[in-house]
DNA sequence: TAAATAACTAAACGGTTGTTTAGTTATGAG
DNA sequence: CTCATAACTAAACAACCGTTTAGTTATTTA
């Protein structure tokens, strides 16, 4: 019927994500993405409606590349051991390209914890619930824990989550390694 | 010679604090400001210069605010029950008017991390150094640690205030225990 | 090849950004 | 009381924000 993109939406997000990644939403413009997409702003709001739109999907977009290391996560029997994989794994996703961004879905939670936004907060909360929930799942495998101590546990780990974000744009393999094994010294 | 202002620049300036904490730089309007600070913007440019140097004084007074649990961190003597203490007083200040802002420090570290401003990553850096100097301080209070191992602890100590910032936005007391004393466990 | 249609470009939209200016008001010192 | 001076108000500034529009170009299909 008629002509066909000459860019690649999935190609054209990941471009935007990284951007979203490295300034934050608020800091990040129309303009810049235009620059950074390569692609015209009509172009963006065809695709993804508005740059709201655009952000939400540039977090789907993050999410799915976390998937392989959760796949990788979900499907191991090693239990504690299995968390700290993880961790190491979420601190080397975010090094790529020699970047110091730290998580993006840790650096949007702190973004938006003042600012009320529905679609975002729903989208963080889900995370964070299903993670806790795969925590709870593998401190359960290791040894005789009573439940209390796993939930404490898990919220533990949900939270050092945040300084493990803070950790991967530190440029110091040991300093990471460090944090990483002292979190999980006792558990 | 001349009128006096009206205003208190220490009072409005904490009021920009509170706004900025809240929200973020970014987020945070001139016009927000005006409305909160109660004053002109002509009033904040003569007695702040632009928005950057309202914020940078902004943090100044969340630095003196934070000083008083600050100077009774450095005069006390308990090692690591110090640094506890330090962390029970940063989440607490961090929860005043009831707020889940976080600790505004972190928060401009995170959404300064990508960005270059020279002022504000000096500013963050040398708060740094001296909160892990203090750390390293109090480590060698308590018993025969090597100093390797004081080092690899005070880093994690650093790296896990980022935690303690998520933990005070969490609405629970309990879990916010959990976190310092699963962090305080193996030290 | 021709008509249909979607993707493209570029310019403009109204609103808001941070910042400055011009003009008024109040209060200090002489 | 007066006048110099600084703090005030309100309006305007250019630049940029996210978003939309109008008009052009290219490609598909019949």
């Amino acid at each position: 019927m008629a002509r066909k993109k000459k860019y690649n939406e999935d190609e054209v997000i990941e471009k935007a994500m990284h951007l979203f990644w490295r300034n934050g939403y608020a800091a990040t413009s129309m303009q810049m993405l235009e620059k950074e997409m390569g692609i015209n702003k009509f172009s963006i709001y065809a695709s993804f409606g508005n740059k709201h739109g655009l952000f939400l999907k540039s977090i789907q977009c993050y999410k799915k590349q976390l998937n392989s290391i959760f796949e990788a996560f979900k499907n191991s029997n090693k239990g504690i051991e299995d968390i700290k994989d993880f961790f190491y794994n979420s601190v080397r996703i975010c090094q790529i390209e020699g970047n110091q961004k730290g998580c993006l879905l840790t650096n949007t939670y702190n973004e938006f914890s003042g600012i009320e936004d529905k679609q975002i907060n729903e989208l963080m909360n889900s995370f964070m619930k299903d993670l806790k929930e795969l925590f709870i799942q593998k401190l359960r495998m290791n040894s005789k824990k009573d439940e209390e101590t796993i939930v404490k546990q898990a919220n533990y780990l949900l939270l050092a989550k945040h300084g493990l974000a803070a950790a991967s744009r530190v440029n110091n393999e040991k300093e990471i390694e460090d944090y990483i094994e002292m979190t999980f010294k006792n558990l």
